[in-house]
DNA sequence: CATGAATGAGGCTTCATTCAT
DNA sequence: CATGAATGAAGCCTCATTCAT
């Protein structure tokens, strides 16, 4: 049963698992996010594979699974972009820019032609939500330092810049073709000098 | 049929009726709020109640009817507190201010005391929905007059100020008591001023 | 509670109670016809006339009950028919047109309009049923006398004369307008001379 | 995947499909002859297999589909027999007496031991069932040439054909044991002669 | 590991029947 | 007697998950 290709043949099967994987993640990731979790049921995902729907379980243990490791493997995806880009920023013109821009060409890559985006799931749904929340919030008091008066009110400053993104890039989701990079250059204007400054300018 | 509590008769079973009914929406605004629509069955929401499985649906004809009015209803609650203000308003400040209280008010009279707060739907999922953001747009356009840039992007600085009120208005939500119109003071600043000037005052 | 109109009163709540007994008859007799037992509800029943739900039991104890009610109430109604043809007739071909013209008349009176006609129900689902199905017999092997031969299958002969009457009046339901008698003209002629003699005349 | 095996394997699975299928096909048969359409539950079928509730519908879609399937499948099973017998049959009685015979058979085969037999449906309720009765008129008419009237009435000598072949073929099945041949003999002595000729003869 | 049929719990909904008024 | 809302059993069907091959 051992031949002389075997390392190539374990090398194929490697590869083969981590094909099948991703086939099935991109495929649940596009499926939840066209029509929610429960929605979704584990043969609409398989049936957008060329997998059997018993092989969805040597992958994941259940469609919760899945579902958490999607959000998990965004978050995980989107924080490393996120603290690379408060390393490099000196100041929070410089942050909000890089974050926005990042967050939103990660939601176009994601979701792009997709009819929906995201899932609006509760703002800490899941640990890592609640990580990217917390991230968000300490790049936010960090760079502000002492220009964050004592008492202010960081859960409500981060929670404003979160709902700021995840608003204006839903509706970015829905142009064509999306503009990231205007949508972040927006965002940063209203987010810094507030509503009436963005209005005012085309 | 002819007793002379006909009338006290009628009476009684008008009110256990629209109490049920009350009862039944109740139940269900509660459950879609925790769980979403789809997570919710009719066994729960009824189960919510004192009533048996089979008189839901002598008030609804179907789940997906129950969701259509539960969203219907809150729009048209909100609809009107929302023009009031717009109509009460001189200026930006007053509009918001107003808007955002009885929004937040709103929330904590429909979802006090939930976990959760409305369902993050998207943000157009219902016409109800899409007339409320319309409405939000037309009020914005309308008192910003001509310190609107001409090509300003209205679709995103609405969907920046109702993202704000959004997520905004479920922190507020997490809090015991909640406070809507400490929110709506953090809000307005927010939404005037932008972030750095709403974090230098406590 | 007792006034000098007591019996007035008392008939009019008596004709009151035959005017509903008849309603329902009629709106289940239509219904089952056109849709079948199980597909027929109480409640179509009740739509059909101007009563409410409850008032259904009043009069029927159930739904069985009043399918049983309407195929006893049907047989009852035909076997004076057919017995009073039998009495008259003198010969085969008097009692066959006299029977048939009796029963397609009854057919078109009790059916006519319907797309449907009575149910096909096995022949002897219900004990009147079976009693019509024996009272048949009984004519035929009376009228045929000593030319009926000893070890004659009146069961088949008196199944295959009922097949005939069934059919053909199912056919002559479906025409408009709807002839019974030559319907049944046209049955005693198969019946008496068989298919090549029926064949042979206009 | 790879064992010799295989095509047994596979076969075996085909086998059990079949079975399966079958299975579910003969309950059905039996159900729907002894109670009707609608009296049939789904649960009811597979009870009468040994397989369970979901494994109804990896068969077929719904409990419509396979009433379809179960009429489609007769009358395909029925017209063939009923061609044959046209092809070969040079003369009225031969071709009644194979044509009936076939039917009785078929009769025995499908519901024999069935307290009931086919459903009495309406005589055209589905497509096959009109395919049928327009087969038997065909052959009828084209037999009969011009032995047939003109004006003759061939849906009335069709239906009271199919009338006597349908009763007597339901007394048939009560007998045991069912005697086709038997009922064949007599029933073509009946169409053929008329009721006192066959009447005459034991 | 892949396959896909089998499983049975559970979802939505209908409906015969009861009962307080 | 009439009314019509309440009841809960039962029907059809879907789906996550298991398992023999």
């Amino acid at each position: 049963m051992s031949s002389s290709s075997d390392v190539t043949e374990a090398g194929r099967r490697a590869q083969t698992k981590a094909r099948n994987r991703e086939a099935i993640l991109a495929a649940a990731r596009r499926a939840f996010a066209e029509q929610g979790y429960e929605a979704v049921s584990v043969r609409d995902i398989i049936r957008a594979t060329d997998l059997a729907s018993g092989t969805f379980y040597n992958y994941f243990r259940s469609k919760e699974e899945i579902a958490r490791a999607l959000a998990a493997d965004a978050a995980q995806r989107l924080r490393p972009l996120l603290r690379a880009e408060r390393a490099k920023a000196m100041d929070l013109e410089a942050w909000l820019g890089g974050a926005l821009r990042a967050y939103f060409h990660f939601l176009v890559e994601e979701y792009g032609g997709t009819a929906a985006g995201p899932p609006h799931v509760r703002m800490d749904a899941t640990p890592a939500q609640r990580a990217v929340f917390e991230e968000i919030r300490e790049s936010l008091t960090g760079i502000l330092g002492d220009r964050l008066a004592p008492g202010a009110d960081t859960a409500y400053l981060t929670a404003g810049a979160i709902g700021i993104a995840r608003y204006i890039g839903e509706q970015m989701l829905r142009r064509a073709p999306p503009d990231p990079d205007g949508a972040a250059r927006f965002a940063v204007r209203l987010i810094l000098h507030g509503l009436p400054t963005a209005a005012r300018e085309g």
